[in-house]
RNA sequence: GUGCUCAUAGCUCAGUAGGAUAGAGCAAUCGCCUCCUAAGCGAUAGACAGGGGUUCGAAUCCCUUUGGGCACACCA
């Protein structure tokens, strides 16, 4: 499609001499399309020009040479140049874009780039709460648009499957596990005993010293804490793929944290030949205060036994020989934020190409806390996604039989709507806030919500469905499509394929998101204030083909971020 | 104590690499279905934590105060 911004400073470069790639991040979008679709600011320029911003603009308007089939109008309002876009010219690009693309938006900005992403990686034995829904959506909807822009991305579960954790468990359940069936729910029993554990270890440190010895005994290789730890795993990935089924959550590769067990030798010799490797208090450290961290990274603990840094530190030296990746982003809580900082520094001392380490990126969202306070699952204080999606359900189901109890596949559509709730809900809002969870926001269906773009989704369907047909691109009248309610439609599908860059140069799928509610509002309006099937086959045509193009990239928007969409509800 | 982070309307949040009058949703009150799904649309009302600074211009950048959250060596 035609790049109206670059026309514009390409433009102003032949009238003023500075080059057009500068220019280009001068020119802004007016907060209101009164002031145009595009605007030129020329405070900046008038130090250097030793003349005033109204006068610059207006020796600008003046010389500038703008093709009229693509900015119609252009005006000097204060320092600002204010230019408007042809209204039928950016209709007609949009539409032609849409008939002809099936993936509108899609794009091969990432080709020959890997990007790992590391996500949900919930913890073996534990409940899979609602604290770990954002990491499993959050990544999730980052693996969509990645890959839908052209990255070839390998999504990687780093299951918490390892690590002093199961020495807990290994002791729990030597100590009380024949009080348990772990036939059934084997994730609350588990949790049941790890909570009961904890509270031992919190009393008397011998407890604790034996969970550590369990867990140094299960990375030697003993048979009875590796047959432990592997039915314990057994029964939670079980658990996990229920809810994964239901989030519709897919990774190319389930490698936890033991994968890297046989691994992390290699990590301890490579930074003992750089010397950084020091003694202290038994353990071995890298000091990094040098590099303004004040705590060391523990890489090998006075008992003998590795840590979580020193896996993770094997995974990027794994990932990086296995996957060449030109980015590794780790979706995890801003809980972690030391310890990441500590091992991307660390990581420096691999001998890895600057290439690897300079890739290395956490994500870091904000907690997740009940009204109760803070979530733990040693305490027990704490929400299941599976309970959540539950009530989601059940209430779509509430509404369903309310406004449209004839609705052929009731319960399936009730799931759709409950689940995509729920993920759009946990990918709303910037992802560093804090939440604080509240189930009747989850439960209340209207507003800035999933299903009110699975509803407006829905109209457009329903709109086509009743024309029985798209209408063909040469039998649309453009000039139907330069009101401002349709061009308010126009210009936001116009920018899709710049919100899904926004997202990944951030990171941050709640642009899309907010993206998405705009452009359900901008329909919305749109259908209140025109009746769209009418006599006039003219009007018809073009109103019907807009509404054909928003529901497409309502679509692919929500898909993207991991909602399903039902086709009336 | 140190580091990171957050602070916008009663509540939950937007605010695009500082730009033209700070936008939504929820909750509340009131309107709108003889018409393509009212899970919708419209109206009313209300805000940048305090103080400095940089700048032609600051919710946005810097400093500082206050108040939340998180982390701070053998948990992950």
């Amino acid at each position: 499609m035609i790049d109206f911004k670059n026309e514009i400073s390409k433009a102003i470069e032949k009238v003023i001499n500075i080059d057009s790639k500068t220019l280009n991040t001068y020119i802004e979008v007016p907060k209101d399309f009164e002031n145009g679709d595009y605007a030129f600011p020329c405070f900046k320029l008038a130090k250097e020009l030793k003349k005033s911003p109204q006068i610059i603009a207006g020796e600008i308007q003046e010389k500038i040479e703008l093709d009229k089939k693509n900015i119609e109008k252009i005006e000097v309002v204060g320092g600002y140049i204010n230019f408007y876009i042809n209204k039928e010219t950016i209709a007609k690009e949009v539409i032609d874009e849409i008939s002809s693309n099936e993936n509108y938006g899609h794009s091969n900005v990432g080709k020959n780039k890997n990007i790992v992403i590391d996500y949900s990686s919930p913890n073996i034995a534990k409940p899979f709460h609602i604290g770990h829904l954002k990491t499993t959506v959050i990544g999730g909807a980052l693996y969509n648009i990645y890959k839908y822009l052209g990255y070839n991305v390998i999504g990687v579960n780093h299951l918490g499957d390892y690590g002093t954790q199961f020495g807990k468990l290994i002791e729990g359940y030597k100590l009380f596990g024949n009080e348990y069936d772990l036939t059934e729910n084997p994730i609350d029993k588990l949790a049941d005993i790890y909570k009961r554990i904890n509270e031992l270890c919190s009393e008397d440190e011998k407890v604790l010293e034996n969970c550590r010895e369990d867990f140094k005994l299960l990375e030697h290789g003993d048979e009875y804490c590796t047959k432990l730890w592997k039915k314990f795993n057994d029964l939670s990935i079980g658990e996990f793929q229920k809810i994964y089924d239901l989030l519709g959550s897919k990774f190319d590769f389930w490698l936890g944290e033991s994968f890297y067990a046989d691994k992390t030798d290699e990590v301890i010799k490579i930074l003992e030949n750089t010397g950084k490797l020091q003694e202290s208090e038994g353990a071995k450290i890298v000091d990094l205060s040098s590099s303004g961290i004040d705590t060391p990274c523990i890489i090998y603990k006075s008992n003998e036994s590795t840590i979580y840094a020193t896996r993770d530190l094997a995974a990027i030296l794994y990932r990086a020989r296995t996957y060449d990746f030109d980015k590794c982003i780790y979706v995890t809580s801003y809980e972690q934020n030391l310890h990441f900082r500590q091992i991307f520094e660390v990581a420096k001392l691999l001998g890895l190409d600057e290439k690897y380490t300079n890739g290395l990126e956490h994500v870091a969202y904000g907690m997740v806390r009940l009204p109760s306070g803070k979530m733990s699952t040693r305490q027990g204080n704490f929400v299941k996604i599976e309970d959540l999606l539950n009530d989601t359900i059940k209430e779509a189901k509430k509404i369903i039989e309310d406004k449209n109890p004839n609705l052929e596949d009731k319960e399936n559509v009730a799931k759709i709507v409950g689940i995509g709730a729920v993920i759009f809900n946990n990918l709303a809002t910037s992802r560093i806030k804090d939440e604080i969870f509240d189930i009747d926001a989850m439960l209340n269906f209207q507003g800035e919500t999933g299903p009110y773009l699975q509803y407006t989704y829905v109209r457009t369907k329903s709109v086509i469905e009743k024309v029985s047909s798209i209408p063909k691109i040469e039998d649309i009248n453009i000039e139907v499509l330069t009101d401002k309610y349709s061009q308010n439609i126009i210009k936001l599908i116009y920018k899709f394929e710049d919100i899904l860059n926004q997202v990944i140069d951030k990171n941050e799928p709640s642009i899309l998101s907010r993206y998405l509610i705009d452009l359900a509002k901008a329909y919305s309006l749109f259908y209140n204030e025109n009746k769209i099937i009418v006599d006039d086959e003219n009007i018809k045509n073009a109103r019907v083909f807009l509404t054909y193009a928003v529901g497409k990239v309502l679509k692919i928007g929500c898909n993207l971020l991991g909602i399903n969409m039902p086709n009336k509800m």
